[in-house]
DNA sequence: GTGCTTGTTGGCCA
DNA sequence: GTGGCCAACAAGCA
């Protein structure tokens, strides 16, 4: 689940049941794998009474600041899910974190367990915070940029290429996919074979695509949908994608689906063509 | 049982 | 050293 939009839409879940809140218990599981890079005692020592002082999305990760100079770093791999309950929650299979405030619980939740809980003591955020690529949405992220990038990966599908983090940071398969059909752009096309033109509408419907991604979960005032897609529209390739004689949105015709750069890939044959016009 | 799955990493090879 | 590909990680679902 977790790309750019979600991400944010968790981490607003937890910032606004919490922030200004102080953290009570600490509740930890799973010791092996989500919380690998955790000294233990150390981050519940650090938490627990430690007030939430605000918090902050970038490409798929979230940072929430405490006080004492206290981060907590979260990735939500594949499958990972942050609730908030009443204070008495139980712990389910799943839940490998969960901070319990006076009137809350924040429970990051993970089955398949590709997710990540980072912790840093310091005056200044973490260099595994600061070392993320400039967002999709700053000016940093420029043509020029993307067309250097393409050019440095050449002979790898665009596709793949969308899906490296160290310039595209937040997209994941869905938004690669929404991005490849809005531009009219195969898949398959090797990232060095886009003209200067096509390189200009990729770089202009990755910003659109992430803009309203986000539009769809915090644009529309301050407090969150119901649910984390309840604003996509039936437009979007998005909806399309995974059902069975799914259809363009756009052109009604058949889509396609295949593994390209080691992902199930979907897009419309009938305007996204393999060979450049 | 089989074959998938919205992510990332490390190892292998050209 | 660089770039590209792929298996592995783990659990659930159809």
């Amino acid at each position: 689940m977790p790309e750019l939009a979600e991400v944010e839409f968790f981490r607003r879940r937890w910032h606004e049941a919490a922030v200004g809140e102080r953290a009570l218990k600490v509740l930890t599981h799973d010791k092996k794998r989500l919380l690998r890079e955790l000294n233990l005692q150390a981050f519940r020592r650090a938490l627990t009474g430690a007030t939430l002082q605000s918090s902050e999305a970038a490409a798929k990760q979230m940072l929430f600041r405490f006080s004492g100079n206290a981060w907590l770093g979260i990735h939500l791999g594949m499958s990972g899910e942050l609730s908030v309950t009443p204070p008495d929650h139980t712990a389910g299979k799943h839940d490998h974190l969960v901070l319990v405030t006076k009137r809350h619980a924040l429970v990051f939740t993970d089955p398949r367990m590709f997710g990540r809980v980072e912790f840093h003591l310091g005056t200044e955020a973490p260099r595994w915070w600061t070392k993320i690529a400039p967002s999709i949405l700053s000016e940093a992220f420029t043509v020029g940029a993307v067309a250097a990038f393409l050019q440095r990966r050449a002979r790898a599908p665009i596709k793949a290429v969308l899906l490296m983090q160290e310039r595209f940071p937040g997209i994941g398969n869905w938004m690669a996919d929404e991005i490849l059909w809005r531009a009219s752009l195969h898949p398959a096309r090797r990232a060095g074979s886009l003209t200067a033109a096509e390189t200009r509408t990729l770089w202009r419907e990755c910003r659109h695509v992430c803009q309203l991604a986000l539009g769809t979960i915090a644009g529309r005032g301050q407090r969150l949908p119901p649910n984390l897609n309840a604003f996509i529209p039936k437009t979007w390739l998005f909806w399309h994608r995974w059902e069975d004689g799914g259809r363009c949105p756009r052109t009604k015709t058949p889509l396609a689906r295949a593994a390209i750069g080691g992902r199930t890939t979907c897009w419309s044959p009938a305007r996204q063509k393999l060979q450049p016009r």
